[in-house]
DNA sequence: ACCTGAACACCGTTCAAGT
DNA sequence: ACCTGAACACCGTTCAAGT
């Protein structure tokens, strides 16, 4: 009887290949990509571990998929990975392209972490990239300035950029740490200054590297700025 | 006897936490970042795996400490982290200071990965960047520009752009992933011509990315011409 | 002071078996 | 067609115990 109405009232729908990587989205977005394990996953969607691996090869591929679908949403933002030929228009409709890529990897904060650790590339990135090089190429780039550029981007192109040693959320050390850095200030003369003069208008920045987005838009327009320039003398 | 010939030839001398981290280098050196277990370490030390605890608080620590040994390692390629006061050079300075970061981490390939996955910073690497930002303070930036530059310059600043998908090692997918992009080629006009035009004179190169110095140093002079109009603006 | 054995709480994954 | 149980080969780590 307990067990009809449980059938009843949640009908055990089977699985996909889509179910799981929305349930991994889902999961990584509310607890971290550190706790996306297999087994918390299964249990997420009431099912064994094991179960999993009839809908997906295995974890590798589960990753692979979570890289593709942070490219669909990007595709889905802009409206389509079109290039439409606007010479003049290179620079801010790539500028425009990366800074919605920018908003999906804000959304899901372990995008940047999980592109980073794929060694193989996907179908659905190869069409964004693509478009990449289309906006540059319709604008007046050579493929050779094309395929520096996107060196040069590097994950900029994808709307981040790895800060090296974010503050951590856990304050591990406290005010030993704290002690610690007091008793290197002597050797850090420069960064002392630099961070008494730049920091102060912004309280919640302590010692460390503050990724705003004021600061991805100073790299990516450096970036942006030198291309152009080199674009219009090649 | 026989122990005795052994305890002659090999008397065990005590360990200390730069032998484990002079080992894991080594290890990581010739197997890769991945079979750096603490099992895998205290075998080549011959040792069980806990004996590492006695040395080193955990493999986080560990971690840390491989990363203050590649910026030392730095630091004694340069003959030190000294900022000398000579305005104009600060852009030669400072590009060559990160080619040789650049040459360490062409030593230590798993240097990039497991500076990315630290998220607190250590003393030693604190002097780094002090020297960097040094650099360009005594070059006649100021400390907002200084600021911006570190992040523009991100991981470039030691010495590597982390590459998206880099083609592995291990060609997982063989001819079958070859068919499959095949099949996308219609969708990928821009890049498929690019490819064409530009990978033609080295046959090594796949249809990857190709991280090589000629690349690494057109994003780090991309970015470093466009501070040097930045600074004589400012 | 330095090292070890046994054990714990996790991983991803295989494989034969269930419905 | 889809899911499970038991098991395997790994992790990092703790803790009491050895010399």
């Amino acid at each position: 009887m307990v067990a009809d109405a449980d059938s009843i009232t949640t009908p055990r729908v089977p699985l996909n290949n889509t179910r799981v990587l929305q349930a991994a989205i889902e999961l990584a977005d509310r607890t971290g990509i550190e706790s996306l394990t297999m087994r918390n996953l299964a249990q997420e969607l009431n099912v064994e571990a094991m179960s999993l691996y009839y809908h997906v090869a295995n974890k590798e591929a589960l990753l692979d998929g979570l890289v593709d679908s942070l490219v669909t949403e990007i595709e889905a933002e802009r409206g389509g990975f079109e290039v439409e030929a606007e010479e003049a228009e290179w620079l801010s409709t790539m500028r425009s392209l990366i800074l919605t890529a920018r908003t999906v990897m804000l959304r899901h904060p372990w995008g940047p972490r999980v592109i980073e650790s794929r060694t193989t590339t996907t179908p659905t990135l190869l069409r964004y990239f693509n478009t990449l090089l289309g906006i540059m190429i319709e604008g007046g780039f050579s493929n050779d300035l094309g395929h520096h550029a996107m060196h040069a981007l590097g994950s900029r192109a994808l709307g981040f950029s790895q800060e090296l040693f974010e503050p951590d959320d856990t304050d591990q050390g406290g005010e030993n740490a704290e002690a610690l850095l007091a008793a290197l200030v002597p050797q850090l003369p420069y960064l002392v200054g630099m961070l008494a003069d730049v920091v102060h208008d912004d309280p919640d920045t302590t010692l460390g590297w503050c990724d705003d987005q004021t600061e991805f838009e100073f790299g990516l327009d450096l970036l942006l700025s030198g291309l152009e320039t080199r674009r219009a003398n090649q």
